[in-house]
DNA sequence: GCCGAACCGTAACGTACGGTACGCCCCTGG
DNA sequence: CCAGGGGCGTACCGTACGTTACGGTTCGGC
């Protein structure tokens, strides 16, 4: 019905939900993408989405409109569950950490997550429109959005030492991430089994508490 | 003079070194990459570097071969001077690492390494060339292969305590490039001035030497 | 001074694709 | 039962750009 459109320059997230059947066309737009990349063209999406082009451009307005909702439509998928911090021992911190991590990495080496990250980089350059921005939200800063408050209160209960909790999941991210996530973009076919992602987050968790444990000594920045 | 192709699929750095009117060519081609992104043209760079479409064509055979030898030509000139691994005390080893850090840093933020890596990933959805593969070996493994040395030199002097070089590069990698490199691709503003990549290195090597240097007891990985 | 090769500038061709127009079907409401 | 609108399929238009062709110019060799 309503045109899903996004505010030129202002605002993110300044769109209508879509209806069922849009919801299956961005669908659809969204499988090509993981397929095709950027070179998707109107056609096939109409094409695959069983839809006229005439109706794509009626509903999205424009190539790129298409692309700004799918890209929403697919972040707007994986809104997550808050996390709970009653449990204030060292074990389920270093629980929460661990799953976070192992999530985290199971996200950025998805398939969809690769294919919406090449076309946001590709689109990052020319600055038509802001696929990067709602990339960037929807990952890195959704993800320190949650995990900033368990790390707070890892610090309220003592577990914790560290001054600024930016700075602190800066360093978290970095352990978990290392080099995956570039060398996935740039087509390197790194090894993800569900083995060695438990592994990764673990020895990152490990590695974050001893940097950041308050039972070490280790504060000189 | 002589067509600079890329074996298809097969081996890297297959390549003759251009002339020096191509090499004036490629830097043109490198600066319109750097301005316009993957969205540059052929006219546009006949007409930066002054020459005709058919010379073009006639050396590069092809935009992607264009593209190619440019990525490679901008690879050529990064070439490192190896590092003297003379001095073995803890001193020597903080500097080097400190240094590896700080100049990664600077590289990673650099205009043309951005450009390079945006269009990289964008075409490693599409495997018609290997930009990703090329920019891969002179970014992250070159690094490695720099950095992996020392590691080495600082574990047989008795400073660091490590099972494997690589987890241990990688962990590097991670504490120092962090979200940076993501974030500069997406198109976030990422503030790093000269002191802050300073201190961006120098708590990087902190960090490392807290989890890797032979004096501290976390070797439980 | 002449020849050919390399190269510049530009015009021309072909195509792929974004965007639009139109005819038809189906479905709903009156 | 009929009117109308939403939506499918498709043909079509315009354009941008990759690629090619061609005439003019410079330059080294004889």
């Amino acid at each position: 019905m309503g045109k899903i459109v996004l505010q030129a320059g202002a605002d993110i997230d300044r769109s209508e939900t879509p209806t069922e059947r849009q919801q299956a066309v961005l669908d659809a737009a969204l499988r090509l993408l993981v397929e095709e990349g950027d070179n998707l063209t109107m056609t096939a999406v109409a094409r695959r989405a069983s839809c006229s082009k005439e109706t794509l451009y009626k509903w999205f307005g424009d190539r790129d409109g298409l692309l700004n909702a799918t890209v929403q439509w697919q972040a707007s998928k994986v809104r997550v569950t808050p996390v709970d911090r009653k449990g204030l021992d060292l074990a389920s911190l270093t629980a929460s950490l661990q799953r976070f991590a192992s999530d985290w990495l199971k996200v950025i080496s998805s398939d969809t997550s690769i294919a919406l990250n090449r076309v946001a980089v590709g689109h990052a350059g020319s600055g038509k429109d802001d696929l990067g921005a709602i990339v960037l939200q929807n990952g890195r800063f959704a993800l320190a959005s949650r995990l900033k408050p368990v790390l707070e209160a890892g610090r309220q209960a003592g577990l914790l030492d560290f001054e600024d909790a930016e700075t602190a999941f800066r360093t978290f991210f970095g352990l978990v991430g290392r080099d995956v996530q570039i060398r996935l973009l740039l087509g390197d076919r790194v090894e993800l089994t569900e083995a060695t992602i438990g592994g990764d987050a673990r020895r990152a968790t490990q590695q974050f508490l001893a940097l950041f444990g308050a039972n070490n000594r280790l504060k000189s920045l």
